[in-house]
DNA sequence: CACATATAGGACTATTTTAGTACTATATGA
DNA sequence: TCATATAGTACTAAAATAGTCCTATATGTG
């Protein structure tokens, strides 16, 4: 009911495996190996996770990919929003104008709240945890309470 | 970065409205003037949501919907699920032998874990919560601790 | 300094999903 | 029995997504 692309399924993938080993530098090929997914496949996905900062690239000959940051540093928020861009559950949370009927829209306000709790929940996992096996770890997630004078803003 | 279907959207929009007056009987083109919404698309979202229990359909003539339960007792969660189907954030989460990699998986699990988060987080907003303007709503989702040794299920 | 190895960027095509429409059947109140 | 309204289904058009390919650029090593 609710769905990621498959690009970010792939991209989950992918950083799960780097994350094994998060030292060593991965080449678009060694990953193709290790996941199954098609290389030029595979080499969209380093792209998009490199413009936005989840990897970084190393050109030329003995280049690769590697983790920007470590694990515990890059949650899955950021990893659907690099291969997804910024648009929420809503098209007028992101842009405004599109839709005719957004001046009287009794709902955009409680979907910019969903937006949020749904943001915050995924924004709990890292890719440590991703690593883990499920039946070690341990989420919480919290939804802040509304202050009733404060504008509620989804960042994403 | 996540999204729900137009179709879902105008759901939304529809039953806010239809809430708002809980004890009428609503026609497909008394909705269509109050929202905005063509008719043809409206009387779709209305027989998906009378399948799936959340309107309950009157025919004939004098005919229309009404709300099948309290506002305070549908939630976002399954007006998701009555337009888009049980989808889960990834396809194998809700369809097994479609993903080749499946059997390998190592993140598997670990979506599970974040749908589960996600759907108590949408889970937690009414439709009563959707008639109420944004500022005098508090919600609060909190994501049971995870125990050791109990299998996670997706209900969706 | 040339070459092999890798990534960067962009364009393009095919496929799938979603949205929207239309038509026929059926139910019901007056 | 007729006007009104929903039920179900099939179809078409549009948009989003997935996947591929080509050319350019960077870099380590012999």
């Amino acid at each position: 009911m609710l769905r990621v692309s498959k690009l970010t399924d792939y991209a989950s993938v992918i950083l799960t495996h780097i994350a094994h080993y998060p030292n060593g530098l991965h080449t678009a090929s060694d990953l193709t190996s290790a996941t199954g997914v098609a290389l030029p496949t595979v080499s969209k996905v380093l792209k998009l996770l490199t413009k936005n900062n989840i990897l970084i690239s190393h050109r030329g000959s003995k280049g690769g990919y590697t983790l920007a940051k470590e694990p515990s540093q890059t949650n899955i928020a950021e990893i659907i929003t690099a291969i997804e861009g910024p648009i929420s559950m809503t098209e007028c949370s992101t842009l405004t104008g599109v839709c005719e009927q957004e001046s009287s829209c009794e709902v955009k306000g409680n979907w910019h709240l969903i937006n949020r709790a749904v943001y915050t929940a995924i924004e709990a996992v890292s890719l440590a945890d991703m690593v883990t096996p499920v039946r070690q770890q341990a989420v919480s997630v919290n939804m802040p309470i509304v202050s009733k004078t404060s504008d509620l803003k989804v960042e994403s």
